[in-house]
DNA sequence: GAATAAGAGGAGGTGCCCCTCAGGTTGTCA
DNA sequence: TGACAACCTGAGGGGCACCTCCTCTTATTC
């Protein structure tokens, strides 16, 4: 918690900047970029925010509260699958447009032990939510969280793809897969889901960006 | 078309090293890193191939032959529902693995005529095949090509983050948005799909890397 | 209003990449 | 075998990003 006037705006100033930035250019925007934007030197970013992780941080606190917000108002729906529905449309909502929180969700950052008790806890949520849904008969059994960890990788590179020209189409995108999701239009798949230690692994490899 | 011996050889290796280097890191892997691997000096590649562009479309064009006939193969195909499937299947087992040439399909690159004519080939082809199989009913009539590319997007994401570690993942996921496009109990779609215009600009935008 | 500690600034070292070009090398052909 | 054109090399300039650290500034406090 800075106390000088002035240390309180830059702080501010460039996690606002931090905010538009890793929006717009993903988690690996330019930290000179982001100093810049704020109208601060480079090493003023740095010594409020000595890492990439700690700026990451408290650029996405405030989304991933708006994430858990509606996750709560969705997870109170009676019907399995209307649950289900609900909490991945509020998962995809809060990402979209915001290429850097696609980023964040997508990957784990095994150095960080907040940022592992956030994924946990949301992969947790996802399987519970999915469980229930598969319990009422209502999605297919063979699917897991590795599909919809997935379908979040797609909305990014969907991102890079279309910026913010057609800013709906996750949407589309979301709702053609819950159709593959009902359990009435199943066909068996070939391949196994990747198990949660292959999907761990991914998800810290995409970190490794390349 | 080179002359002398050590350049004939030099231009083999270089195509070589660049398969390899465009297969693990993408389009926009390092040219630098290329020569390196082939062995040669940076002049040496450039002399060879000017643009990266040369030097892509020399790389891919065996994989992009490889293609062609797997499509051939599968357009002979009686049923259109199996022929959609052949296609699609070929399409993804030819990216597989090679990051390079799904971003070569994924995206477009106005500046070249060339690979201009490739992709305004194998557009139509999948939207005649698409086509095929929603006039025989099997396919939802609300899906278009733009869905497809879609697929081929999130191809390339997951191989980002799986890198080698679940090399048959793309068929999960290809069988499972299968099951997204069969018409037999269709929900309806909010949002509409992206236009020809849209879809266009997308995979050119892809191209300018972030 | 002066002292002070916290903060801000930004030059500069390092690393990676792009691309060019001058000068040395070598395969080929007469 | 000698001459030459084609070829190869790699240093180096320009860019961008990361990160450090020394210097200067300034809000605050008494």
């Amino acid at each position: 918690m800075p106390k000088r006037r002035d240390s309180i705006e830059s702080h501010a100033r460039l996690i606002a900047a931090a905010q538009r930035e890793f929006a717009v250019h993903g988690v690996n925007a330019s930290l000179e970029a982001i100093a810049r934007d704020a109208g601060v030197a480079i090493g003023t970013l740095y010594r409020h925010f000595p890492t990439r992780m700690d700026l990451l941080i408290a650029a996405f606190e405030p989304r991933f509260q708006e994430f858990l917000d509606g996750a709560s108002s969705a997870l109170e729906i009676e019907d399995p699958w209307a649950r289900l529905v609900a909490y991945l449309e509020n998962l995809f909502r809060v990402q979209a447009g915001d290429r850097g929180f696609n980023d964040f969700l997508s990957r784990r950052f095994p150095s960080n032990a907040e940022t592992e008790r956030i994924h946990d806890q949301m992969c947790e949520q996802i399987d519970t939510v999915l469980a229930q849904a598969q319990q009422s008969g209502q999605a297919r059994p063979d699917i897991a969280l590795a599909d919809i960890v997935n379908l979040i990788w797609s909305n990014g590179r969907m991102m890079d793809a279309t910026g913010t020209t057609a800013p709906n189409e996750w949407r589309r995108h979301l709702y053609l897969m819950l159709d593959a999701y009902r359990a009435e239009r199943a066909h068996p798949i070939p391949e196994p889901p990747m198990t949660q230690e292959q999907l761990y692994n991914a998800m810290v490899h995409l970190g490794k960006a390349y």
